[in-house]
DNA sequence: GATTGACCAAAAATGAATTATAGTCAGAAA
DNA sequence: TTTCTGACTATAATTCATTTTTGGTCAATC
């Protein structure tokens, strides 16, 4: 049986995406990590931002898979956002593509790495909103705007599990998961 | 009476670092706009950092007054709350030192000019977090903790004044107040 | 027909020469 | 004396011509 150049080539971009970031791939060094000539990349990929489309939407797969694993249908509306947000952090924090992209974008910034961060956000977001609505629908959430609810929903999970460690101690998970629930299922309202 | 060359100094650095950012500004500069020998400037403050976190100081006063202007002691928590962070984040979005050092920020990422934005970021939570604390004691909002209270609460407002913007139309004043309310304040469970 | 790597134009990195800048201080002005 | 100044210096930033690297091509090879 013939190799399969395609998927060395898709598995060495992989690799490289992952451990260079966009910029310091370069095609020479990924048609060599292939053990494959670099003309043979451009018969499967038009250019360099293609190829990395395809990393990107590998990695947009696994995440979905990922949350859908963690998602239980007989549970909760809030239980399962607070576990799934969680489990797409935990993703995202330690696939090395999405860290290195975080870098690359922070330290060089990058705009084809901005563009693939944003996309992996906005699949994040599209995500919440399905689930959101069929909350709304199940009478399990108040009626509102399934895509401004999942937008708010991400950036407050955000701003209390990353962003408020850039000038304090981190929450603890449970801490995380009970400001969640006041802030945003129950509300500051008393009576 | 003598000239209050310190005045002079400090109204020219203010109009300097609005117009040119900080990195752009140059002491010659400020001497030169202040009508004063560039040593005279060494006299008041000891480098240039110390200048800037002078014009910082005073923004940072002039926001107070403005928010504490927009307060209505006789108001309700979320009402007030509202329409001081609407008023701030106005008040930033037209004030040119403000706007200046977001730009410098985002384009060149000057130390100085982020760590300028920071502290103005710190005085508005400080502010939030002593009207939450207030509203907690009289018995409006439900115990929590305050320092965490109004950093959500700055972020959920600066994501829909915001954020919200860089993919959708932008969100109607009265929209942000209804949201805001129903999110944080109602909460989205049922019943 | 699939694969390759030498080849090319264009982009990026380098670094030596030039220019600009923060901060000093000897002396002028008040 | 005290206050103020701008020429001066060491260092940092900027140019820009030169070299190196890179994405992409295509005639030759398998």
């Amino acid at each position: 049986m013939a190799i399969d150049r395609r998927k060395q080539v898709v598995e060495a971009a992989a690799q490289s995406f992952s451990l260079f970031g966009y910029k310091a791939t370069t095609m020479d060094q990924v048609a060599k990590l292939a053990n494959v000539g670099k003309g043979t990349i451009y018969t499967f990929f038009d250019n360099k931002e293609e190829l990395f489309d395809e990393i990107m939407n590998s990695l947009i797969q696994e995440m979905k898979r990922v949350a859908e694993a963690e998602y239980d249908p007989a549970g909760s509306f809030f239980d399962n956002l607070n576990r799934v947000l969680g489990r797409i952090l935990d993703f995202r924090e330690k696939h090395q593509l999405a860290v290195k992209m975080a870098h690359e974008v922070r330290d060089i910034g990058t705009p084809k790495a901005l563009e693939g961060l944003n996309r992996l956000e906005s699949a994040i977001l599209s995500y919440i909103q399905i689930k959101v609505q069929a909350a709304i629908d199940k009478g399990e959430l108040k009626r509102c705007d399934p895509e401004v609810t999942a937008f708010v929903m991400l950036k407050l999970y955000l701003a209390l599990a990353s962003e408020w460690q850039t000038a304090h101690d981190p929450l603890e998970k449970e801490k995380i998961t009970e400001l969640f629930q006041l802030y945003l299922l129950r509300g500051l309202a008393n009576e």
